[in-house]
DNA sequence: GTCGAGATTATCT
DNA sequence: GATAATCTCGACC
């Protein structure tokens, strides 16, 4: 199931129901665990926060493209763009869990010891799938890569989001959700602000 | 299990 | 030139 009109929702709306998904691409199928809103314009961690880019163009336009970018000089990430064309929102996919191809997702990611491993993380995730900078702009309907969206609402959590460093203060926007006790979901989930106080006693 | 630091390059100011 | 929606590895508990 695609649902485009779904799709062309505010991404703090669709990134719920992206999770328990199905993303497929090149051989790899995973199911969505953990997801991620990034608004532009009001979202000072998101790409487009500060107007239209080249790079950012694709968010920019129609909802239910992939939006792949690059970051940290060698890591790939991917998003799901939501909203009409003009409005740029959309919802990284941070983790997943390999549901078809798990021997070539294997292969891919030949660092990852175990299964839970290979698509926890944003670039992880996109390695697995077998996803590259050039799907970016791809149709999720009828591009390399497709959605299949889940039939049902899954239960989630929602909190805080980790690794935006930009934006003084990252905002505390809880756009962050992810289906409780999967154990593909990202484990640094749990850490603090920056610095544990070990006399975290407070 | 958790914490800390380094790697490495496209994109933007 | 500075920044970045991250990952991996090493040390410690």
């Amino acid at each position: 199931m695609f649902d485009r009109e779904l799709l062309s929702r505010p991404s703090v709306e669709v990134a719920p129901l992206l999770l328990g998904a199905i993303i497929r691409g090149r051989g790899v199928s995973v199911r969505l665990t953990e997801v991620e809103a990034y608004l532009g314009g009001v979202d000072p961690g998101s790409h487009a926060f500060r107007g239209e880019t080249p790079r950012n163009r694709v968010m920019f336009g129609e909802p239910g493209h992939l939006y792949t970018y690059f970051t940290y000089g060698m890591h790939v990430c991917a998003n799901v763009v939501c909203s009409p064309v003009g409005i740029a929102t959309a919802v990284l996919l941070r983790a997943g869990e390999v549901v078809d191809g798990v021997e070539l997702a294997r292969e891919r990611r030949t660092t990852s010891r175990t299964d839970a491993d290979l698509a926890r993380g944003p670039a992880r995730l996109v390695v697995a799938l077998g996803i590259e900078l050039a799907d970016n702009g791809s149709d999720l309907e009828s591009g390399d890569v497709t959605l299949e969206l889940a039939g049902k609402q899954e239960s989630f959590e929602q909190g805080p989001r980790t690794g935006v460093s930009g934006a003084g203060g990252t905002v505390d926007f809880p756009w962050r959700f992810w289906i409780p006790g999967d154990p593909t979901v990202s484990p640094y989930k749990a850490s603090l602000p920056k610095k544990r106080s070990r006399s975290a006693t407070l």
